[in-house]
DNA sequence: TTACAAAATGTTATATTATAACAATTTAAC
DNA sequence: GTTAAATTGTTATAATATAACATTTTGTAA
């Protein structure tokens, strides 16, 4: 059983902005909406962003330099992390497949590396943006 | 038959600079490099980059924000591209793995999106790291 | 319950990555 | 040759992220 994280006051603080955000959130703009809750430098919110990556709680859209809070429970899949992109509206949701992660897990290419983490991002048009193209 | 593209001349210094680099190379590091060659502003490294990206002759580390040439012939393969990332030593290799390609091009969540593109960014150690830690 | 170590915080300054805005020049197509 | 598109040149600035150092809080164990 593995210990229950608690979270520092200003970890709580930008984990529960991000978490009831419907998008990412980038680091200013959490900095700016933060400010009224006494942070107010950028290293205190990256700090924060660090750890709770770190520990799953949140991950980092790298594509789009911005921080979305975990959808599947937080605790192993942090290291094989999926995500869809609309490039029309931008949301992103991630993507939990037990299939598409058993193969990715799974996967061993020739040059004989150890892998022990990745990083998927899928780029299209939701469902919403393709309706309204029609 | 695909057009060649020829490359304008930033493109070229820029492109043959990455292509004969043998990590991927940072913006920055890259205009350092051809300053004596008379590109002298960020713009016009971030202009030939964006180009390049574009056409698939280089593509985008996008955890560590520095670029690679392309391994894999360059035409279509720039929409869905697999990288292996040595944590310890930072070797990034293009994976070209056609069973990898093929089960990520297939893919389908139950969201309904319409992917047209991906990215996979595998971490590990490499072969030499993995021995020089035993 | 104190003493120690680890983690988190606060703060200022600075480094790194990337784009806006506008003018001029080159290239390619008709 | 004329025109449109692409590329280049240039200055300034925006956006993202870390260095360095001092202090405080928290957890652990003697
Ligand atoms: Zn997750
Ligand atoms: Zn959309
Ligand atoms: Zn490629
Ligand atoms: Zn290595």
């Amino acid at each position: 059983m593995r210990k229950m994280q608690n979270l520092s006051k200003n970890q709580q603080i930008i984990f529960d902005l991000i978490d009831k955000s419907p998008e990412p959130l980038k680091a200013y703009s959490i900095l700016f909406n933060v400010q009224k809750r006494g942070i107010k430098a950028p290293l205190q919110v990256y700090r924060a962003l660090d750890k709770l990556v770190e520990i799953g709680k949140i991950h980092k859209i790298e594509s789009r330099n911005a921080f979305i809070a975990c959808q599947n429970s937080s605790c192993q899949i942090s290291k094989a992390t999926a995500f869809s992109i609309c490039e029309s509206c931008e949301k992103v949701t991630e993507i939990n497949n037990s299939n598409l992660s058993k193969y990715l897990t799974g996967f061993k290419d020739k040059n004989g590396m150890k892998y022990n983490k990745y990083n998927l991002e899928f780029f299209g048009l939701c469902k919403k943006c393709i309706s309204k193209k029609s």
